[in-house]
DNA sequence: GTAACTGCAAACGCTTTGCACCAAG
DNA sequence: CTTGGTGCAAAGCGTTTGCAGTTAC
């Protein structure tokens, strides 16, 4: 859903940041993409924008998007660097292996099978988290 | 399942891996745990069988435990330091959030789901990652 | 004017690498 | 005897922190 960015400086802003140059250059570069980012790959891109950032902000406003739930961290096999805008509500990432594409999907079907597990195991079940890897349509049809 | 560290031996050995105490002493730490270890917990527990025990020969036998797939990695909120023994099969890991506690079970409904989020998406989906978040029996009477 | 934000440099902590020695097979 | 494994120390790398100057509001 691209043209979101209004809404996440309307949140910054409402909890108390200020919307700078840098803050916004980073923001973008977020919004835009619909690939899982590093803070390394939000910093080269946001540097188009604002050419002076340094990787310190983006680092600190990557914490503050995170805590204000506009983005979430991607775990892939060799680490948990990668940011994307966070799902809503019962959304699920689906993850290109091979372009590193991120697209969103609804999960809403797992309850049940958590209703049995928690009964099993004497679990009560809190949250859950769900990431799905493949090739994208693109990326199949080059292979 | 206890008892299955005969066979981690075993796989070891037979992919060209000789079985030094210090190997022995890590591989001992993760076979008894039903917790996700972090390098240094690994470290900690194998120090008790063999004191001489340095932090990297931790690091490169779990490398290697990864590799042969008899071990793998637990994704927390806060990174992906987390090592417990590998799901067989159709698994997914049950945390309890309190005190760190794995527990492993059957996740086979998902394909249905799958199905119809290839059809949405076009993905070819290749393989998934399910964690459950909760508060295991022993901490949920605690609290 | 005040408090949040900035970039820089230094500090930090976890992980990896180089190396000489050791031990399993 | 050969080759893989070991511990130590040092290097490496991504992330965090301290700080003085800057800027949104």
């Amino acid at each position: 859903m691209p043209g979101t960015d209004g809404n996440w400086f309307e949140i910054l802003h409402k909890s108390g940041c200020r919307l700078t140059a840098p803050r916004r250059a980073v923001v973008e570069a977020l919004v835009d993409s619909l690939h899982a980012l590093t803070p390394v790959d939000v910093f080269d891109a946001a540097r188009k924008d604002c050419p002076g950032l340094g990787l310190v902000s983006v680092y600190r406003t990557l914490e503050k998007l995170e805590e204000l739930g506009l983005v979430q961290r991607v775990h892939l096999t060799r680490g948990c660097q990668g940011f994307v805008r966070a799902a809503n509500g019962h959304q699920h990432l689906l993850i290109c292996t091979n372009c590193g594409k991120a697209v969103l999907f609804e999960g809403d079907k797992l309850e049940p099978l958590f209703n049995i597990v928690s009964k099993n195991t004497g679990f009560q079940i809190d949250s859950h988290w769900l990431q799905v890897f493949g090739l994208c349509n693109a990326c199949r049809s080059d292979s």
